[in-house]
DNA sequence: ACTCATTCGTTAACCATTAAACGATTTGAC
DNA sequence: GTCAAATCGTTTAATGGTTAACGAATGAGT
């Protein structure tokens, strides 16, 4: 990536409404986040995915975690989750151990060393957060936020 | 991906804050609409990059339009527009012509096939979009396009 | 005219993602 | 008990994305 980007012409035409816009509107901010984060994270040898995986790992501790539930909490596909841990795994960030009780299933759990990267993260996460949403007021943040969850709750689908 | 999504969970031990909040809506609403979309688009046997650079290409018409140009236009990098673009020709939905007068440059244009599967496509498409935002009204979608834009805007590069 | 920096497109190597097929294991119907 | 179905993780092939390095063509300074 070593140009500027150009924004985005809706006078095409074909026709341009609501709906539209809001999609478009949507996917340009998950690119500005994107061209946000990666670097950000980078500098801790880190992808967005794998904090985020080692967030959710964080989260259940040493409760069970399978794989199977992993890409569930990721919203992704079970497959991912195989080459996601494998690289991980060689970083020396996440364990994965056999159910004696069940020997198809693996419960995944942080190291040490991951514990320990994820908290020098999470030192300055607040920060690299805020800033990706300087350009909003805290009450219109909440508003965006309420937003869209109000339009992904129109596709939720049933089981939490 | 073949089971339920789960609710995303921010109760790991870090602090929750609005822009947290707004960043994990954000990559929901993308997701929830990568979903929504790809069905959608492989229907016809696209994807929403290729349907993308397929609009750009159709704005331009006959005008000049550069790869490179294309990569500024679609916020990618321009070694993906290579590949995106040779897997497209081979489908026969655009062409490449080379620029005699600088022969660094090639040219992209639709295709007969490709203006005509574009226009196939717009003939649903509008019904697409208004469904993915069928959860919010019309000044709530013009609500949340708007707040997206001025958070976007505040990463604005300059150059258009 | 020559050289050297710039620009355009490509290739290679990597990461993230998906669907589809597969092997191993557990479970349940009979 | 046995065998078929469901479940868990993996592998493979495809797509889309990145950066880094490269070759070819252009252009500008001297």
């Amino acid at each position: 990536m070593d140009n500027k980007p150009i924004s985005p012409n809706l006078e095409d035409g074909f026709p341009v409404s609501a709906s539209r816009e809001a999609m478009v509107a949507v996917l340009r901010a998950y690119g500005t986040l994107q061209r946000l984060m990666e670097p950000y994270f980078s500098q801790f040898d880190l992808t967005p995915p794998q904090f985020q995986l080692m967030c959710i790992a964080h989260r259940f501790g040493q409760d069970a975690l399978t794989q199977r539930r992993l890409a569930r909490e990721m919203y992704v596909s079970f497959p991912n989750i195989t080459v996601l841990l494998k690289r991980m795994e060689k970083k020396g960030l996440i364990e994965r151990n056999g159910n004696p009780r069940d020997r198809r299933e693996k419960y995944v759990r942080l190291t040490e060393a991951g514990e320990k990267l994820l908290r020098r993260v999470w030192q300055v996460h607040q920060k690299q957060m805020d800033m990706v949403m300087e350009g909003l007021s805290v009450a219109e943040r909440k508003q965006m936020t309420a937003l869209l969850n109000k339009m992904t709750a129109a596709h939720r689908i049933e089981g939490e």
